[in-house]
DNA sequence: AAATTCATCTTGTATAGACAAGTACTTGTC
DNA sequence: GACAAGTACTTGTCTATACAAGATGAATTT
């Protein structure tokens, strides 16, 4: 039997311990984004374990989408790590294939801890409560307000999130690289609404204009946590495209 | 080496061929829904194969979302097969758990072969013309109108779809299982709008009312084939929930 | 120089076994 | 009857190997 497993606490498979090994990588950057991962046979002897254990431990990242596997060429880290449910930008004027537009984030309010908005998350929820990390941002592309972003995470456990920056800016890498905690699927309401003035002052639009208003509840990988994130969309100049699979 | 294979015209592997065996058994109802399908051991025996090669075929009916895998127990036939991007309602008086609403479909005009609509699908695609099988049809909750459906999927090919009755009323259904045409992913893109005359008529609402629009594109698993819809639902009794993977 | 062949790398498919672990039922004991 | 042990089934993990097939570059031939 091998050795390499023996002296770890870790009652996990041996395939689930190399593919986090190698997504560990990925996220630290030892390999960029298109870069090539050691092929199968590499792993095979770096964790003295046999070929169809790597197959397993790389199928599972092909299914969480880091990366990508070419037959007799290798595995490649995928350009840009889908992150799931993730909402962009279009605009009406672009010509297919034309120049990004920019996107910009505004921080609306400090991050803070408040309290579980009452009554915000009236179709997917209703019975939570306790002390919420809170982040209010506004979303731009080209310096058009489009999105507004109200993201709560329970405190408890991630504490220390205030004291420091996020990742990127981005909670959930920061989840995910400091916290092992990702994503797994998400439910969501969408609805179109009229603009009141908190939202109509943020995105700019008129009084009573129509937004798209977008409640989401993340499930993550730890039963019991669940990220409540609330959108409200003005769409007359930038649509909001998304892709499902 | 094994002779079951050997006759057929199938370049495929074995494991695609066993997974679109037990997938058509399951789409023809041989194994009900919520019912246990063959061990993996019988299937060894059924197609003189490896465990390995079926458990290949399973993991592939579960990635497609036709089965789940029980340690100790078996494998059965998913409750509900989640079709992609499928979106549901929800009542804002509903209590959780409550008796679900009767969910009904009208078809507004019988299906029609008509050229590809101008200026419907400004976000989504320019480039589509020829002659597309039209469906239009009126999503009810609890009798109520919520959603209008325009569907349209180049009628070549599909000719024979105008003759005959869509199995279960689903279009996709009917592809599925006539034609082998599965949706692999869907792009889609939102807006807020203000309901004018035709969607104010047949949703019900007061002209000008905020509904949502999307915009949607299909992907197949038929290189060059889309299927494109476009959906107008008016949210204010009932809000369009789904699902995101 | 161009084309072909060859060797060698990669991932994809497949075999034939082994043991672990979850589940359900039977059997035996108290 | 209640409980425990055994057993027979299931899926989960894993080994060691083999050949197929795509990609790539070097060596060979034309």
């Amino acid at each position: 039997m091998n050795l390499l497993f023996l002296g770890m606490t870790n009652p996990k498979p041996h395939y689930s311990i190399i593919s986090e090994f190698v997504k560990k990588q990925i996220q630290e950057g030892i390999y960029p984004t298109g870069s090539l991962i050691p092929s199968e046979n590499d792993l095979c002897m770096q964790f003295d374990t046999s070929r169809m254990t790597v197959r397993q431990a790389l199928n599972e990242l092909v299914k969480e989408g880091f990366i990508e596997r070419k037959h007799g060429k290798g595995s490649f880290v995928k350009s840009e790590r889908q992150s799931l449910g993730l909402l962009s930008f279009k605009g009406f004027s672009e010509v297919v294939g034309s120049a990004d537009h920019e996107v910009r984030t505004l921080v609306v309010e400090p991050p803070a801890i408040l309290p579980w908005p009452q009554g915000v998350f009236e179709s997917i929820s209703r019975a939570e409560r306790g002390e919420y990390f809170t982040l209010k941002r506004l979303r731009c592309a080209n310096d058009v307000p489009v999105m507004l972003e109200y993201t709560y995470l329970p405190i408890e456990g991630f504490e220390s999130l205030l004291s420091s920056e996020l990742l990127d800016g981005s909670l959930f890498k920061t989840l995910s690289v400091k916290y092992n905690v990702d994503m797994r699927n998400l439910e969501q309401c969408l609805r179109a609404i009229q603009a009141e003035t908190i939202q109509s002052n943020l995105l700019k639009c008129p009084l009573g204009s129509p937004i798209l208003a977008i409640e989401r509840k993340y499930i993550t990988n730890q039963a019991g946590l669940f990220v409540y994130s609330k959108l409200y969309c003005y769409t007359d100049h930038y649509s909001i495209s998304n892709v499902l699979n």
